[in-house]
DNA sequence: GCATGTTGTCATACT
DNA sequence: CCAGTATGACAACAT
């Protein structure tokens, strides 16, 4: 009875394979796997699967139909597909960005298609090698895609493939694609039954979106493309709502959008779009396929929800919407040029396709895409990705004008206006980086430029514009005592005692900046002896007045705030700069009070002292930087001792072991009078300097080398 | 708050 | 003797 009842079974499964082998749709209610199964996902009876091909396939040729093993390879089958597809949720960034590229280049090189055959191969010729090839690869000609399409394409999809493992080659939707194709007695060309089993439902999208890009950049488009696109549209929504994870709903809720616009705008041109002459057999009509597809209930209902997105993301104003380009761009690692010209996209999607097959090849172009162009949207789209990043450098434009030039207008102000102290003004205003002198307001105000220019000018002139300078901390020295500043310390020194009657130097420290000094003509010989000098300490202040740069009294020294308490008409730098001799000059010529002597040669000392302790530290630094040298030479040095040492004591225990060896061979071979062989305790060899060799006992060979000792010692 | 580095200053010896 | 230099020590400040 139980051999009956296996055998019913058998048969009952065995009838089942065929029915199903013809392409009736059996119910297999009976080998259903448990609930539990059903419930997490599909099972493999549940999924019909056509054992037949998978008996075909390396996995499943051990298999018999019946095997009772069949139903756990399936779960076992199914688990794994489990376990990829977890890894399949990822989307690979390196497949987005072909179907991107592809995209770019399909629309302009690939103009016309002949058939859609060769559409849907190149677009999965491109996404199987999308990995390798490059870009160029998409301008090849229809008929090299054409060519390309005779090939097997099982060998074109590998990368792919084992992306997603050569052992998970069929999913369920793929299952129900194939069931569905079987069921309309679809004969799937190679390429296509490769394809359909090969892909995941991932990859297939990707397929579909580089499909559905080029379809857009396709400029002559028969009813049939349409039919296929919205086919290909279709079984994506099948493998999506079957296999994907809803992470990716959103993406292609849009992208199936950007068909509903193509087949809102192609429809009305095409109305009579049902004859695919893609490998769809000519034995099933388009619309049974169409009743096929829309007999899914999921189908139903994801069209249902993709209509009002479509509706919805078209109208979109061009800000958001390029907003949300880039955006999305970003997301997909979109290239280069869908970032440049965003507007492309836009009117890619709200242009019908006679529009939009035009300009396409201008438009992706590079070099002639200013006419596509809308300026509008560019800039709204510069504005929009830049507006933060424009706001913030205004921002920080505006504050460094606020910290700046606005405080040393106010300064300059206070200083003419209300005998603000001019030392604090003069530093304010010290360039850091200015080596020249010439730092006054050349970079702080717009004109700034012309009036360094013009007093870097006018210094060899002979206009005579009294208190030239560009220093204006030496300007504003002089300014104290009613003296001219100058340019360059020494020129303010000596020429000061001659300003310091000068009424116009007020006139001339304004905010005019323009202080033209023609008084140092009458010490020209001062000057030149200064002048070797003058730029020695130029390059030195350039450096050393770095640290008092837009300096309120926080800013300033302790030296500097006592040269400004005591209204000392030499700037800190001057004063530790310049050489004793004029120094000493100086400050006989000035008439200075014993406490500004005091604190300038105070000033001076710590200064002389201040640069001796950085050049003291500096020393010691490479002082102990050449010590740590040192050290890791000698260390080097003491390596490489121990090992010629290690080396030499090798060596000499080696040739102690082969005399050893040799004693003893030739105390072996010597034989005394009697024929006896000769103890080697008491006899040893002796090597006399003629190079002969004794034989010597041992007694007397000690004898001899005390003797030799002792002469030794003796000497 | 503490550790560490930097810098300025002072005292002192030296040149 | 003076000016300058070198250097250790200390303090203030920054990191």
């Amino acid at each position: 009875m139980k051999d009956l009842k296996k055998y019913l079974t058998e048969g009952l499964l065995q009838f089942t394979i065929l029915l199903s082998l013809v392409g009736v749709r059996v119910d297999f209610d009976f080998y259903l796997p448990p609930i539990r199964e059903i419930i997490q996902g599909t099972s493999s009876a549940y999924s019909q699967i056509p054992f037949h091909s998978l008996r075909d396939t390396w996995e499943g040729s051990s298999l018999h139909p019946k095997s009772p093993d069949l139903d756990s390879f399936f779960t076992a089958k199914r688990l794994l597909e489990q376990v990829r597809a977890l890894g399949g949720t990822l989307v690979p960034r390196t497949e987005v960005s072909a179907w991107l590229v592809h995209a770019d280049s399909g629309d302009a090189e690939e103009g016309t298609f002949s058939t859609d055959q060769t559409l849907l191969t190149s677009a999965s010729n491109e996404e199987s090698s999308s990995t390798t090839d490059s870009p160029a690869n998409n301008q090849e000609g229809p008929s090299q895609q054409s060519s390309r399409s005779t090939l097997p394409q099982c060998h074109a999809s590998p990368p792919q493939q084992q992306h997603i493992g050569p052992g998970a080659s069929q999913t369920s939707s793929d299952f129900t694609k194939e069931k569905q194709e079987e069921k309309l007695g679809c004969c799937p060309s190679t390429y296509d039954y490769n394809y359909v089993h090969s892909e995941s439902g991932k990859t297939e999208l990707d397929e579909d979106v580089a499909q559905d890009n080029i379809e857009e950049h396709t400029s002559v488009r028969d009813s049939s493309d349409i039919e296929l696109s919205d086919n290909n549209n279709q079984r994506i929504e099948i493998d999506r709502s079957t296999t994907e994870p809803s992470l990716f709903f959103e993406e292609f809720i849009q992208l199936l959008a950007q068909t509903e616009n193509t087949l809102e705008g192609t429809n009305e041109n095409e109305p009579n779009a049902t004859q695919p002459a893609y490998r769809i057999p000519q034995g099933n009509s388009v619309g049974e396929l169409w009743q096929d597809f829309f007999s899914l209930p999921d189908l139903n209902s994801t069209l249902e929800d993709i209509q009002p997105v479509s509706n919805v993301s078209s109208p979109r104003n061009s800000s958001t919407q390029n907003a949300d380009d880039f955006g999305e761009m970003l997301s997909r690692d979109v290239s280069l040029q869908e970032v440049m010209f965003p507007s492309n996209l836009s009117s890619r999607r709200d242009e019908n396709l006679a529009q939009r097959s035009e300009p396409f090849s201008q438009s992706d172009s590079s070099t002639s895409s200013e006419g596509s162009l809308n300026p509008a949207n560019l800039a709204q789209f510069i504005q929009s990705t830049d507006n933060s990043t424009r706001n913030l450098t205004t921002h920080d434009l505006l504050s460094g004008i606020d910290d700046n030039v606005f405080d040393e207008i106010n300064l300059m102000s206070l200083a003419l206006e209300e005998g603000f102290d001019p030392l604090e003004v003069s530093q304010l205003f010290e360039e850091p980086d200015s080596d020249s002198g010439l730092s006054l307001n050349s970079s702080h105000s717009p004109t700034s430029a012309s009036i360094s220019d013009s007093s870097s000018v006018s210094f060899g002139e002979d206009e005579g514009a009294a208190g030239y300078s560009s220093d204006s901390e030496s300007v504003l020295y002089g300014g104290l005592e009613g003296a001219v500043g100058s340019s360059w310390p020494e020129v303010n020194k000596f020429c000061r005692l001659d300003y310091e009657q000068n009424s116009d130097y007020c006139d001339n420290v304004t905010m005019h900046n323009v202080h033209h000094n023609h008084t140092y003509n009458q010490l020209s010989s001062q000057l030149e002896a200064v002048d070797d000098y003058h730029y020695s300490l130029s390059a030195k202040q350039g450096k050393l007045s770095s640290q008092c740069v837009s300096g309120m009294d926080k800013n300033l020294s302790r030296d500097e705030r006592r040269a400004k308490s005591l209204r000392i008409p030499f700037s800190v730098d001057e004063i530790v700069s310049m050489p004793v001799e004029m120094f000493n000059n100086m400050l006989s010529k000035h008439c200075l009070t014993e406490s500004q002597v005091t604190v300038i040669r105070d000033i001076r000392r710590r200064g002389k002292n201040k640069v001796a302790a950085q050049n003291c530290r500096k020393r010691k630094l490479d002082v102990i930087l050449n010590l740590d040298d040192d050290v890791c030479q000698l260390k080097a040095r003491k390596e490489k001792l121990l090992k010629e040492r290690a080396q030499c004591s090798k060596s000499t225990s080696h040739m102690k072991q082969k005399l050893n060896d040799l004693y003893r061979d030739v105390f072996s071979k010597l034989r005394d009078e009697q024929g006896r062989p000769v103890n080697p305790s008491l006899y040893a060899l002796h090597c006399n300097s003629d190079g002969s060799i004794m034989v010597v006992p041992r007694r007397l060979f000690k004898s001899e080398q005390k003797q030799d000792m002792q002469k030794e010692k003796k000497k």
